[in-house]
DNA sequence: GCTATATACGACTAATATTATCGTATAATA
DNA sequence: TATTATACGATAATATTAGTCGTATATAGC
């Protein structure tokens, strides 16, 4: 429980790597998979979900590939995480109206203040707080 | 991805009924698992785990069931999710020695400074926090 | 123009984790 | 001794996550 996935993992280690190693130059999904051992073809997925909302820029044919297009100073974690998996909440009530306990539920106001809790913390830090120290 | 498991949303409805309706009276699995609409076996399996770590306590026989023998004020919530489901850490490499990534991992540092964040933060949660309030 | 390399993206499969059920044993009440 | 309850291991069902495949498109270099 409380897990980040490895699309997360995946794409903090990307966004560190193109983030440390000089912004102007372009790096490819293959030449990222091959250093830090990750599927290629999943990494090119990440890779471009990060591009249309972007965080990164991507640059088509050979000598193409990725590199950073925003300050990570700008990003904060709430959003970083819900751009790579959606809503984020620690149940998803808030979310998901179909829930057929909701009326007899009896924790969900102490959930939501843990809910808060964690959204606080991770609006409060970036992604260059990953991606850089 | 960062959620409770609905295991967790269990245990916690019922220690907060256990909590709030007379801790002096037994409550069976069955009669939470109509009132809350939770699967029997399942519910009793929980209550089973949290009797085990005396956060409950259990008689058997007819009119027997639970209880609660520990005031939620002295569990804190670190401690009932690791009851409940092991180790607690959004990424498993601090438990996992395994992680064929460890040597070249880039983001250890950083994920590991989330990692205490939010244990702090449930550090200083009681389970009293949502049983009660 | 052609070839090689790279991104873009939807569909699909595989692996893993979570949720739920089943069967059986044990204890205690009446 | 019949009934009701906890205890607990094994297994089945389901959902989520991880990873793969096929195809389309763009572009650099020859």
């Amino acid at each position: 429980m409380l897990k980040i996935t490895r699309k997360v993992e995946y794409a903090l280690i990307a966004l560190r790597h193109l983030q440390q190693n000089k912004q102007a130059k372009l790096c490819s999904a293959k030449t990222l998979s091959l250093k830090y051992d990750i599927p290629q073809e999943l990494l090119a997925k990440i890779l471009q979900k990060l591009s249309k909302e972007n965080i990164i820029l991507s640059v088509k044919g050979p000598k193409g590939g990725y590199k950073i297009s925003k300050d990570p100073n700008t990003i904060n974690m709430t959003k970083f995480f819900e751009i790579m998996e959606g809503p984020m909440g620690i149940v998803d009530c808030y979310f998901d109206s179909n829930c057929e306990q909701l009326s007899g539920c009896t924790i969900r106001e102490p959930i939501n203040r843990i809910n808060n809790s964690i959204r606080t913390m991770f609006d409060k830090m970036t992604l260059a707080d990953i991606t850089f120290k």
